[in-house]
RNA sequence: GGCCCGUUCGUCUAGGGGUUAGGACGCCUCCCUUUCACGGAGGAAACAGGGGUUCAAUUCCCCUACGGGCUACCA
């Protein structure tokens, strides 16, 4: 056990693209153990594929990480530590795993392979043409191959010489069961006789992430190797790779995290699935330099902690029955223990309902800062004191901030048209004596609130001789132009009675 | 195909040898309410199938089915 060390964790993607949510979650559970533990939570940049490389995809892994408020203390963007370079192609500059690759060959672990793509995958359809189970470069095959083990010395050592292009493979043993605890699963038995010879250290001169990943690990003392479930079926590679280059003791716990599945059908969520489904899979929007991008849950008008709350609870359930928790909740009840071995979709819905619960839970005050933007973008202004009510209102109305525009176009604006439903059924003789007395009352009223308005618009009523109930709606379509909305009087309290006025006058002007 | 991992309401999940199998989202009903929403009270809804082990299995074991992952000089 590695338990009295401190704990240290690290997320390590690949900046291959925008990060998606299952990563973000990835990354959210490193954070929430190692912050458990008291322990150090790194962020390690594996960029050793030049291929696949997507510039702004570390930029978005960084800003991604601060929305979610997954900061690491040490790493690539937030102010790197003692294990710097953080990133892992400059740690190859620096010659970092090299020498280790080169060990292995020396201590007979490894050995170079000179094939050529062309001779692979001639030998990959041999294979296949001749019922081999499994059509790769091990311990049977690399016989045929053209490889340090099976070439003279002399050979070998021309072909370095001269330049040959090779890679560094690992030498798997023929048939030796190899056993990995996964904290999730348990022990998973792998016989190596499944393994294939991995490349470790490719021909353009980068380590593969394998030998990368081990090596780091162990240089940045890692203690627990917390990742998706893709990496389960190469986890005895690297319980191998710790063993030939005797850091057994040291080796990491490993811990294969389930899955996160697409909503609508099979396979893993990935970030092709960008918009396609109806909702992000990305936390921010990502917009590649002319790519195609994709929008996020940050400019969907979710708030960190709703998105973290809804991802925490994705794979992970703590001992009782709470839904709602802080980051410091998060923290405190975190356990590896209690994450579960399956895969999950999920589902939309419950993610803004999560929504709907912060916005109703948070004060007017930071609700108005945030919706302010939006307003003076479309010039739209009244007193900071009125919209304070208006935010308390639509709160109730809405799960995100963005509808509130909408919601409450009326606190802006005369109805430009109204129901016609309500007006139809309700706007008759009656009606319009109440509207009368109504415009007279409020015309006349010295104080002006909720109270008084609802008072007022009762004393109308009677002495028109109705009951409130046969022209409350239409009272509130007078209003707003709306059949429903917030509670009407707290409506005409922050219009103030000489806008309700104006509104009954412009009303009775369009429908006489 | 091979190897590995998994399987409780539609979804996320709790539970665990004997339970009315619990909660949440969504859905439905009722109450509150001028409306909608919120809130409150209810409801429908699940242990993949087959064999064992056992007095007893959804829970432990095996098989099958299904789902997923991996199978690159990608991570």
């Amino acid at each position: 056990m590695t338990s009295d060390k401190k704990v240290r964790v690290r997320f390590a993607p690949s900046p291959t693209g925008p990060l998606h949510m299952g990563g973000v979650r990835t990354a959210l559970y490193n954070y929430l153990f190692a912050k458990h533990h008291g322990g150090d939570f790194i962020l390690r940049i594996e960029d050793t594929d030049r291929e696949r490389f997507v510039p702004g995809a570390e930029a978005y892994i960084i800003e991604s990480l601060k929305w979610c408020g997954i900061e690491p203390n040490e790493g690539l963007g937030f102010g790197d530590g003692p294990h710097t370079p953080y990133r892992q192609s400059e740690r190859k500059e620096k010659g970092l795993y090299r020498g280790y690759a080169e060990k292995l060959v020396a201590d007979g672990f490894a050995y170079y392979a000179f094939d050529t793509r062309e001779e692979l995958e001639e030998m990959r359809k041999k294979l296949e043409a001749a019922k081999v189970a499994s059509a790769s470069y091990n311990s049977v095959t690399r016989q045929n191959m053209k490889n340090s083990l099976t070439l003279s010395e002399d050979e070998v050592k021309t072909r370095l010489e001269r330049g040959d292009a090779y890679v560094i493979r690992i030498k798997i043993p023929r048939n030796e069961e190899i056993r990995v605890n996964d904290l999730i699963r348990g022990w998973v038995l792998v016989n190596s006789a499944q393994m294939d010879d991995k490349v470790l250290y490719k021909s353009d001169g980068m380590p593969t992430y394998h030998l990368a990943n081990v090596v780091d690990d162990y240089n940045m003392k890692i203690t627990h190797v917390i990742r998706g479930e893709e990496w389960l079926p190469s986890a005895p590679l690297h319980v191998l790779l710790y063993r030939y280059l005797g850091w057994e003791e040291a080796m990491p716990q490993f811990a294969h995290l389930p899955l996160l599945l697409r909503p609508d059908g099979n396979g893993k969520l990935s970030k092709r699935d960008g918009d396609r489904l109806g909702f992000p899979v990305f936390p921010i929007d990502w917009k590649p330099e002319g790519g195609e991008g994709a929008s996020g849950y940050r400019e969907a008008g979710y708030f960190p902690e709703a998105f973290i709350n809804m991802l925490a609870l994705l794979g992970w359930h703590p001992s009782g029955n709470q839904e709602i928790f802080t980051m410091a909740e998060l923290i405190e009840q975190f356990s590896l223990e209690r994450v579960s071995k399956s895969g999950a979709k999920f589902d939309p819905e419950k993610a803004k309902w999560f929504n709907q619960h912060y916005l109703r839970h948070k004060p007017a005050q930071e609700i108005l800062s945030l919706w302010k933007p939006e307003l003076e973008q479309k010039g739209l202004s009244l007193p900071d004191a009125s919209l304070l009510k208006i935010c308390g209102l639509l709160t109730e109305k809405a799960s995100f901030i963005g509808e509130f525009t909408e919601l409450g176009s009326y606190f802006f604006k005369a109805p430009e048209g109204y129901d016609e439903g309500v007006i139809k059924k309700r706007w008759n003789e009656n009606a319009k004596e109440f509207a009368a007395l109504i415009l007279e009352k409020y015309r006349s009223a010295k104080s002006f609130d909720a109270a008084t308005a609802e008072n007022l618009f009762k004393e109308s009523c009677s002495e028109a001789g109705i009951k409130p109930g046969e022209v409350m709606q239409l009272f509130r379509v007078v209003l707003t132009g709306l059949p429903g909305g917030p509670a009407l009087f707290e409506v005409a309290e922050i219009l103030g009675n000489d806008v309700c006025v104006e509104r009954i006058e412009l009303f009775l002007s369009k429908n006489a």
